[in-house]
DNA sequence: CACATTTGACCAGA
DNA sequence: TCTGGTCAAATGTG
């Protein structure tokens, strides 16, 4: 974990013991949907957490380190995006010319590979285009997925720096992918690793803030045979249009109502569990204690899963 | 040679 | 008419 100072790397530790216990949690209730959820839900939002300090350390101290840092992570801060007019992904009435995609979700990534690009998503993609955006300092690229030809895959991503931060880059995905890359022996060269796969895990969040106040929508379950088939209305409130100031996973304690949203999952049901099982085994650091107000703040947190009695988690 | 990227043109929605 | 998304020819790369 190059590029943690000291204090991250108790936080990272801390962070991960948390999600150690939810899992184990989650292995105790397998037989209640309603409450894997919830623990899925905190699941995430801890990596997200522990990814966003590292990518927070590292890119303080990054600069000429990049060619030697470890494969990239996504940082998920959901956006507070200084011109969200151009950023639309969740708006109900999509006006440009129709697409196919369905899904979309947005994250903020952290340059990884240098000032070229945001890290590898563990898919591969092809530029087919790019464009200036009014009120933009940087272009718009737009890739699809490489196999779109031969397998027919619709997903496709766009890709902008973002105004104040050279090293970040706001990612749109649309579409869900619908091609096996893992078939042929380069491919498999290419599979993500663990840690891939949880910036995979990462990228496929979103955060949507509504500005009453009030949820806007709850976490939806992961597998594709639970997946809508359209983009999901209620997610599509003025949502990024006025962000909440905070409503970030990050080192903060946020008040404000956040829920997480996932869509498009780019990984099998096998990459999730090697994701679990690397989160599981991640660190052998002495884990932090785990006790009820944790759970009770991330269930104030987000109270669609206020109804979950932290009490049953911790007997 | 195959594949990826670049870039100007074109298209469609507001 | 403006703008964002896509197309496709030209060009680059290994």
């Amino acid at each position: 974990m190059e590029g943690v100072d000291g204090c991250g790397a108790q936080l990272v530790v801390a962070e991960l013991g948390r999600v150690k216990e939810l899992l184990r949690q989650l292995e105790l209730h397998l037989h209640e949907p309603e409450l894997c959820r919830g623990l899925a839900a905190q699941i995430v939002a801890l990596t997200d957490r522990s990814i966003g300090i590292v990518m927070s350390s590292s890119s303080a101290g990054a600069g000429a380190h990049f060619a030697d840092t470890p494969p990239a992570l996504t940082s998920c801060t959901p956006s507070p995006l200084s011109d969200v007019s151009d950023h639309q992904p969740f708006r109900t009435n999509p006006k440009k010319r129709k697409t196919t995609a369905r899904w979309t979700s947005q994250v903020r990534v952290s340059a990884a590979g240098g000032m070229e690009g945001p890290a590898d998503d563990g898919h591969s993609w092809r530029k087919y285009g790019q464009k200036d955006i009014l009120g933009a300092k940087h272009p718009r690229g737009y890739y699809r997925c490489t196999h779109r030809n031969t397998q027919g895959c619709t997903a496709t991503k766009q890709v902008q720096r973002t105004d104040d931060d050279a090293f970040l880059f706001d990612v749109v995905y649309h579409g869900e992918h619908t091609c096996r890359p893992g078939s042929t022996a380069a491919a498999a060269a290419k599979r993500p690793n663990a840690q891939t796969l949880l910036q995979s895990l990462s990228a496929t969040l979103t955060v949507n803030t509504d500005t009453n106040g009030l949820l806007a929508a709850a976490v939806t379950p992961l597998t594709p045979e639970h997946r809508p088939t359209a983009a999901p209305p209620q997610s599509v409130s003025p949502s990024l249009a006025s962000p909440v100031a905070s409503d970030s996973y990050g080192l903060a304690a946020s008040p404000c109502p956040v829920t997480t949203v996932y869509r498009d999952w780019h990984c099998c049901d096998g990459d999730l569990q090697e994701v679990v099982s690397a989160l599981a085994t991640v660190t052998s650091a002495p884990e932090p204690a785990m006790d009820a107000n944790f759970m009770n703040y991330y269930f104030d947190f987000d109270p669609a899963y206020g109804g979950i009695d932290p009490a049953s988690l911790f007997p």
